[in-house]
DNA sequence: TTGTATGCGTTATCAC
DNA sequence: GTGATAACGCATACAA
């Protein structure tokens, strides 16, 4: 049979009241008593009923992580790390995979939003009207919504320094004598997208003689890399960056399918560093992203601009919470700024065996 | 403000009571009423409160999916299948990363099994010891337990199957005129694996003169194969067969950086079809385990075996749930079987550039 | 068919 | 510091 907080009580022989401060306000209770109830408890195999706390306390102890598709290795590990660290704090994680469906995110926002006590939610694409109606209409006021790598006026963030991340990549090519760069971009309407152009831009103006070549826009997978190869090979870049590295594999691959050699003929970069980034051949330069901390950050400051109480049976200690907190960058954290915070997740580029020095020759323009 | 039954039922000039039914039992009302609550409650927007509910009916309208780890490719798939039928059946989903550790993998059940209505269990080596704890003493009786690819005496499941994907795998092998095989297999207490072990003994008692080689244990990960890599060069083997993908992937690159060519040398096969196994080069012959299906058929099961009323709100139609289940073989069907049922999902090889006829030399025995 | 009244298990509000 | 008691929002037994 299920125990009940009244049949510890009982046992206990204390009130209700005296034993459900014992255990969930321990502070209020003479400590002789507080040890007893917490005893009796434990012997009776006493678990507080979720349902009956949260009706009261309007608190469920569950978060919710929204993204376009778990399958996708960048997603995988944001959730990787949610997950950890919303277990770490005492939350479950109720998560939903949207299908790369805007409007199935919105809807599953608002659905499963009802039920928790905050939303972390991954939208590359979803517009900033939408984004907007989301934080005003849909979801209840105390129930907070945090952007995963996107700004949105509004609301809290955790996003990647894209345009560093850009930089050091152009960087790297220059420095290999390559003039003519390549961008392979991700789709229109990517805030990510968006700002690692802005990078590109940035980061080219600094540098002699440099050939930015805007190779237009392409689905984030494997499959738009396949698309975008035949591109980098008309071109006559010496070198491409792309938008991500699912894209910058299927570039690698219609490369190799078209006898263009890497990095010989072409080098090329991705961004994110995912798992397969290293499985294929030649392993692919690009920029790490601390995905897993992205996804630690992300819980922790839902938490704070939240103001969601931690789920008090297994919180981390303050220790615990500033060393994984520091490496992140806290953004408009000035006094000035009233808006919520954002975090920002520094990135490295890592270079491997597709980047190379420039060619003599005008790259593989022909066939 | 929140807008509560009572409210509702005020507004439509009725009883909480009838309210109550004409939102969650339309055939106790009658039409007119219904029709008319209804409209006042979307009116209002009202939404139910689900740890109200919960609380009295005792059923919480989430399940649970436990994983040893949700970047792997295999997890992920599954994740994406589970999610997508569970949310089909108006539930939400609680996931739960043990980060491969079969202890965690029982907290993590206990923990969320107290808050849901089923929970999907993949645990490929947890001791048979501990998933009899589990389903006896860890979960409320009403909570049904369901494992992923793997049996287990009083507990429902879902699993490949894996003689039959390992007699397709060596059978193209022996077509290919290869009669020295080796096997590099999972990891020790790895269910799949003892099947898998089987069913290359079973398939090889058919064959005239093949030689299967056992090639040991290893992490089903890309590392281990890089291990078993070397072991496949010293073995003299002609043709390989990997536990799984990532293994198999391993095993690629370790070959390719030794100098043995796949498959001129030496063939490899995998065992899942994760995605990675089309982006490398050769591209991995491998059998193709429809991993989204496993995971939507664990739902059903879950949802049939555990006799859970699915919830209500978005039900699919009978036909929908037939087109799913109706691939899948139920196992144990036969009315003599007191247990639970367990569902079989086919697999398929899938030929690709990593298998080809074997070499006259003994392969690459040598340096 | 509909309304009234009760209780699910817990925390919050008071008195004491 | 402790105990009685009233909610929380809903579903349901029972009465009408």
């Amino acid at each position: 049979m299920v125990v009940t907080l009244r049949d510890v009580a009982r046992a206990a022989g204390v009130s209700p009241a005296t034993a459900s401060r014992a255990l969930s306000a321990p502070d209020l209770v003479a400590p002789a008593r507080r040890e007893h109830v917490q005893q009796v408890a434990r012997e009776l195999g006493y678990r507080p009923n979720r349902a009956a706390r949260e009706l009261i306390t309007g608190r469920t102890g569950n978060l919710c992580l929204v993204v376009p598709d778990l399958e996708n290795p960048f997603f995988a590990a944001v959730a990787k790390g949610v997950q950890a660290r919303a277990r770490a704090l005492g939350f479950a994680l109720l998560v939903a995979d949207a299908e790369e469906d805007p409007r199935l995110e919105s809807e599953l926002v608002g659905h499963l939003g009802a039920q928790v006590d905050g939303v972390i939610l991954c939208s590359p694409r979803m517009t900033d009207v939408e984004l907007d109606r989301l934080g005003r209409d849909v979801l209840d006021d105390d129930v907070p919504l945090l952007l995963v790598n996107r700004l949105h006026a509004g609301l809290p963030s955790v996003v990647i320094d894209n345009a560093d991340g850009i930089r050091q990549a152009v960087t790297h090519l220059y420095a290999l004598g390559h003039r003519r760069i390549g961008y392979a971009g991700g789709p229109v309407g990517s805030w990510s997208d968006a700002q690692r152009r802005r990078g590109l831009e940035h980061a080219s103006h600094g540098l002699r003689s440099i050939d930015v070549v805007d190779l237009g826009h392409f689905p984030p997978l494997f499959g738009g890399g396949v698309a975008a190869g035949d591109l980098v090979a008309a071109s006559g870049v010496t070198a491409v960056l792309a938008h991500n590295d699912l894209l910058a594999l299927g570039i690698l691959s219609r490369l190799r399918a078209r006898g263009v050699r890497v990095p010989e003929d072409v080098s090329v970069v991705g961004y994110d560093d995912i798992p397969a980034a290293t499985l294929v051949s030649p392993t692919l330069t690009t920029v790490t992203v601390p995905l897993a901390r992205l996804g630690r950050a992300a819980v922790d400051l839902l938490i704070e601009a939240g103001s969601v109480p931690t789920a008090t049976e297994s919180a981390l200690t303050s220790a615990e919470r500033a060393r994984h907190t520091a490496p992140a960058t806290a953004l408009g954290s000035d006094r000035e700024n009233a808006g919520p915070p954002s975090v920002l997740i520094g990135v490295e580029l890592v270079v491997r065996a597709s980047t190379g020095v420039a060619s003599a020759q005008s790259s593989a323009a022909g066939g």
